[in-house]
DNA sequence: AGGAAAGTGGGGAAATGTGGGGTGAATTGG
DNA sequence: CCAATTCACCCCACATTTCCCCACTTTCCT
């Protein structure tokens, strides 16, 4: 199991492709280094996931999805916006142009390793998004490292 | 489980290294004595986290986070600044930039041992934090170890 | 006192992050 | 249906950072 943790800013290059911080690929099972699923994330960026963990997840909603109108509406909306993506030579990641386009994501990647997959900002998106919350980093972790335990 | 107790202040070199005191490397289990997590601490300090102590809390944060829009918030602010980090053949802490900014740390390091976890500070910062509690020891300990029993 | 462990410093090899060229496949438009 | 352009993917290049190992001094322990 992945355990995504850290942050960094990366460039994308004029082809699209950005490199995976590596701190982040030692976290994935070998087997898996080569292929992600990126798909559309929640709030404005994407979250890219090495195939194992991304096998993971599709277990889950094939298990847990009923044929509800409402979980119907959610499978097809991730499914159509999940694509694989193999890495180059480089452990580079091509970025699908819709995808790309949904994050606004032009020059540069603010990368942030979510537990079980790694999500992509656009960096100017996500100091808005940090903006837009009003709990400070202080009442956020009071909760989970301080608090009860 | 580890018990860090008692202080001390290192040197930082010039590639941002400091060797962990050995009196706090000896409360570790010897499986998770070469990999830590430092993450942002409350207040301007860092903690540092020995793996099984990591793990610990990390069970919790995904236990206790629901994909509500609130927790992505939450467990976005935690991974972001917690890194992982292999002590090298001498024991020592490669600190990450973005950790050592933060914390303010430049040549020395004040650590604290805090019972799961030990503490980063630099020892001005920890000076002001002291002359900003208007409490003393004696009254924050009467609550504490004299208060009930 | 002697040996071991702890704390500090630094050199050099390997890995990382970034750039670009070139070749074939796929897409587009005429 | 073919030609022109774009796109995806292979390879190579290179500066910088990271990591691994060796070395020296001081402190601790028996």
């Amino acid at each position: 199991m992945s355990s995504f943790k850290g942050s960094d800013t990366y460039t994308v290059d004029a082809k699209g492709r950005v490199s995976i911080p590596s701190k982040m690929r030692k976290n994935i099972e070998p087997e898996a280094r080569q292929t992600f699923v990126v798909t559309r994330g929640l709030e404005k960026c994407l979250h890219a996931y090495p195939l194992d963990e991304w096998k993971r997840l599709e277990a889950d909603i094939r298990s847990s999805t009923q044929s509800s109108e409402k979980d119907r509406f959610f499978v097809r909306m991730l499914m159509q916006w999940s694509e694989e993506v193999q890495l180059d030579s480089q452990f580079r990641l091509l970025i699908p142009r819709s995808l790309m386009d949904f994050a606004q994501i032009k020059k540069e990647v603010f990368f942030i390793g979510v537990l079980d997959h790694i999500e992509l900002w656009d960096p100017g998106n996500f100091k808005q998004y940090l903006a837009s919350k009003k709990d400070t980093y202080e009442k956020v972790a009071e909760h989970l490292i301080g608090g009860q335990r």
